[in-house]
DNA sequence: CGAGGCCTTGACCGCGGTCAATGCCCGTGG
DNA sequence: CCACGGGCATTGACCGCGGTCAAGGCCTCG
């Protein structure tokens, strides 16, 4: 089944969790399927569940004058909300859209709670994450602050090398802090090498 | 006692502590007192201890062929590590220094580790550091990515009005990825309206 | 008083943004 | 089945922000 799958997967791929904790985030958890282009969370909303992506992907993106400004990606195996929202229980400035026709792990915010007062090994495994993107964050400040457009680009290559087959290129320019037009020199340059 | 006012203050701005939970800091935590420009990391070593900021302040850089790239500031109230070194066990990429004479409290990783399994406030309160450390980082990074140099040094004087008098305008100018020439010219322009 | 840090100022220029036109692909309806 | 329209990407012309390089000013401290 897949959730059981699923749930096997976070542990081995984030931290090993007991057999009890397990059984208890398969009791808690919902697998669900969404469609391409369907938000799991709206600007102003509180976000309420934490996603884990089974298949597909999905993206964080925010308005600003109007214009759609990605601000995080994640793939298959990545977890993704509103953090600003889930975390500290205030409207979401983000919308999240699921890019492709997706299955997901679903975990609501008072399951995680109780799950992590009753386990200490999934309070330990929340820590790493929110630790890890706490430090993935800092390497992209670093990335944005002083590289050239095309060092950015190449960056976001080496870790996801296939984006480009899923992603839209005015999404990951903006998620890059670069426009379209310039995205699109970039990779004019690059296949003429 | 200059410790006992240091953890009352932690409780009353991160998260509500225990009386017990803050004697065990008490008996944990030393308070020491640190010389302008003296080093609490160097690069490549592993950061073993947290760095509470009684009175004074510190930055984290780096170097980046040769450059001092700053890449925190931390000042009183603040807390204060190297944050890859100290989560990941891993050799730091920063050197910590600090910037006034100051007072610090500091706790080592392994009583941290000892509080946290002994005072589910005190892990409370770790979560809630780096939830909100990464909330800030996240906000950093819309600031840098579209944002012109003139409003990133605005936003820095909203949150920290005073940092020119203790801080050096090549500090901040790498801190927001800008030149110090550039904030030079943003300043004489501010001086002049 | 001289030296060395730190900051300011000026001249120059290139990366990447803006605006606008064009190309390309695909879904929909006549 | 083709024609049209809309969304996305490409390309070109232009220009301004902010980087680089270099000179000079101003403290502070020995």
């Amino acid at each position: 089944m897949e959730l059981v799958t699923a749930v096997e997967k976070i542990s081995e791929l984030y931290f090993p969790l007991s057999q009890a904790c397990k059984n208890d985030i398969e009791a808690a958890a919902q697998i669900i399927a969404i469609e391409k282009t369907n938000l799991l969370v709206k600007e102003g909303q509180i976000a309420q569940n934490m996603y884990f992506i089974c298949k597909g992907s999905a993206r964080a993106y925010y308005l600003k004058n109007g214009k759609d400004i990605t601000d995080w990606f994640a793939f298959e195996n990545d977890f993704i909300t509103s953090i600003n929202s889930f975390f500290m229980d205030i409207p979401s400035p983000h919308f999240i859209e699921v890019n492709e026709n997706s299955v997901l792990l679903k975990l609501t915010k008072a399951n995680i709670t109780k799950l992590s007062e009753k386990h200490l090994d999934f309070e330990r495994m929340g820590n790493l994450i929110i630790t890890k993107t706490m430090l993935q964050l800092q390497q992209r400040i670093v990335s944005l602050q002083f590289e050239t457009a095309q060092q950015k680009y190449e960056n976001l290559l080496d870790i996801h090398p296939d984006i480009t087959l899923k992603t839209q290129l005015s999404h990951i320019a903006s998620y890059l802090g670069i426009t379209l037009e310039t995205l699109s020199r970039i990779r004019k340059l690059k296949s003429r090498i």
